[in-house]
DNA sequence: AAATTAAGTCAATAAGACTGACATAATTTT
DNA sequence: AAAATTATGTCAGTCTTATTGACTTAATTT
């Protein structure tokens, strides 16, 4: 009985729940998308076009089954977004030299730079946040970081450029 | 010209952006969501459900206009999400008692029960993630988050409870 | 020659957001 | 007391990003 009775006392810390640190990625994570996002809206892209393009540029060549697997959405979903790039000069394919099926994707020049021009204002944020912070608290940070995706994720993440640099 | 050239090396920190932060944030926030997405696949509900009930927890008795911009999201888009959590008895409502055009939203048993339920994997996560880290690093990351919002978001941030411990 | 694989495409669906317009009830201002 | 404003709710339509399922084409493997 009561199951409509309303709780009038908040979820703390007490509750053995690190409510803090939850709440603080949600709203880090909404800021640190909303400045490309803005942006991106001025080219008619969403943020689906910026990982693409992200993961092109730093992983250049990879083919289409390496960047879902990386992104982890079906084919279906990544076409239009790819088509898209590829259409406005942002991405170009090849067939892959050992296998032609394949077919490798690499950035244009212009894909690159907006590339790079997405990745400032986040490296800008991220650059502001460590200037508050004491030495040795980026690498804390990169290892917490780190230290929260999936374990059988983390050898992909090492394959980045620098993945494993703090 | 050659704008269509391909370019073949990678983007990397050498080009003055911490690419391993931004990707790091962007794969812990996945795996960190990919948590409770799963527990709210059985209950038919969406990451949309989990913010207002995880809000309605923490400040239980905040009006509609408050979650609002606490989620930073339109009324028609709540609408349908605060329904469905007012139907199936997760959340109540009563008039305000200085104004009662206001709505006071308050988490039924039930809906204290699923919060709690959806913030456990988050909170075994992260303590996962700060266990193989090194004394003083909780505070460092929750520093780090916290000035990687907006400035003026940060005391709303600091209202919730014990918002402002580490 | 047959089976498998990489990629592309077509169609339908869903969640979660949006804008714009309008309705109702309660409060505040004039 | 009447008018204006405010808090909430609702209707209708759109957009982005994702999904599943089915099927095609070309290339490689068995």
């Amino acid at each position: 009985m009561n199951d409509a009775e309303p709780i009038k006392t908040p979820l703390t810390l007490d509750d053995g729940v690190d409510f803090a640190i939850i709440e603080h990625l949600f709203f880090a994570y909404r800021d640190f998308t909303a400045d490309p996002d803005a942006i991106l809206d001025e080219y008619g892209f969403g943020r689906a076009h910026h990982r693409v393009l992200h993961f092109v540029n730093r992983l250049p060549g990879l083919t289409v089954a390496e960047l879902l697997e990386v992104l982890r959405i079906t084919k279906q979903s990544l076409a239009r977004v790819l088509k898209q790039l590829v259409d406005d000069g942002y991405i170009v394919q090849f067939p892959g030299p050992r296998d032609r099926r394949q077919r490798e994707l690499y950035p244009t020049q212009k894909g690159r730079n907006l590339a790079l021009a997405l990745a400032l204002p986040q490296s800008r944020r991220i650059r502001a946040a460590l200037e508050e912070a004491q030495p040795g608290d980026s690498a804390a940070v990169a290892r917490f970081l780190r230290a929260m995706v999936n374990p059988e994720l983390r050898p992909q993440m090492d394959k980045l450029p620098n993945g494993r640099s703090k």
